[in-house]
DNA sequence: AGTTCAACCTGAAAGC
DNA sequence: TGCTTTCAGGTTGAAC
């Protein structure tokens, strides 16, 4: 569920909470949410135990936390994964998949997943660690380079919405932003990426930065409580959605009806006057 | 090599 | 009131 702003949002949380302590605790409480860590839990255990936290990290939607050792503790939080700061004595979430005590004795850090589609591992360093390096940077960070990017869109045989969602093409953009941002560009999701002018592509960069900037400003956007930051609040940008999720209701800008349609096993939110079908869409 | 899609899960909401 | 179906913020590996 979290894209790039969530993601950001709880990495702001993590610096906050958790850098500069000592682990002291590990508890896996479900194998799945520790799959990616090949040697098992009690591995994952030892690499963690004592081990002090030096940063907080983010690559689209993958978070690090660089450790003292080299090695650094990395998550991704799927589809309904939460990284929550909360007090020991806090009782045991229904979705508890694995928790982390510090040698200060104060607050905990809990990995909460409903649908285990997230997890944790401790891999090997970096920046970014060697285990996330198809991720392409986000357009949130001073390295994405925009030539690459127009480039690579343009060499791509595919639609521009399902471009956006590849993660080796751009990072942090999931289905919410996507719809967002195609609309504010006024682009089709099903326009052949080969037909993508140069201009439209950077309208579509400049669509995108605003709309994670802003998301990112308000919290991020939850529409029901699986989405909070590490104390378990909300964000507020839900409001602020021109598309996503409003079906049938009027376009922001124009009055028309927005339209779901059923894409990649999920949906797509336009605006049929603002965002007109191309003629020879790639879906 | 590039592109697409099923599979991985739980739970809420809608449909019958 | 149930029971079934649909849908949900993502990624990956395998098939084409």
């Amino acid at each position: 569920m979290p894209e790039l702003p969530e993601v950001e949002v709880v990495r702001r949380g993590l610096q906050r909470g958790v850098v500069g302590r000592t682990v002291s605790a590990v508890e896996v409480r479900h194998p799945r949410a520790v799959r990616r860590h090949v040697a098992g839990a009690e591995d994952l255990a030892g690499l963690l135990l004592g081990r002090r936290v030096e940063d907080a990290c983010r690559r689209g939607k993958y978070l690090w936390l660089p450790l003292d050792s080299g090695d650094a503790l990395q998550a991704h939080l799927g589809m309904s994964g939460q990284l929550l700061v909360v007090p020991a004595a806090t009782p045991v979430e229904a979705h508890l998949r694995v928790r982390l005590a510090f040698t200060d004795g104060g607050a905990e850090l809990r990995f909460v997943d409903q649908r285990t589609f997230g997890g944790i591992a401790v891999v090997a360093g970096g920046a970014p660690p060697a285990s996330i390096a198809h991720i392409a940077p986000d357009p949130l960070d001073p390295a994405f380079d925009e030539d690459a990017f127009v480039h690579a869109l343009r060499r791509r045989r595919t639609g521009l919405k399902r471009a956006l969602l590849d993660q080796r093409l751009i990072s942090g953009i999931g289905n919410i932003y996507a719809d967002e941002a195609l609309w504010r560009a006024g682009l089709h999701y099903a326009r052949a990426t080969e037909t993508v002018r140069r201009g439209e592509a950077l309208r579509l960069l400049v669509a995108v930065r605003a709309v994670l900037g802003e998301a990112l400003q308000a919290g991020g956007t939850s529409f029901d409580a699986l989405y909070v930051d590490t104390e378990g609040v909300s964000g507020r940008f839900e409001r602020a959605l021109a598309v996503y999720g409003r079906r049938g209701q009027p376009c922001p800008r124009c009055g028309t009806p927005i339209r779901r349609e059923a894409f990649m096993n999920r949906s797509a939110y336009s605006c049929p006057r603002c965002q007109p079908r191309p003629r020879r869409p790639h879906l």
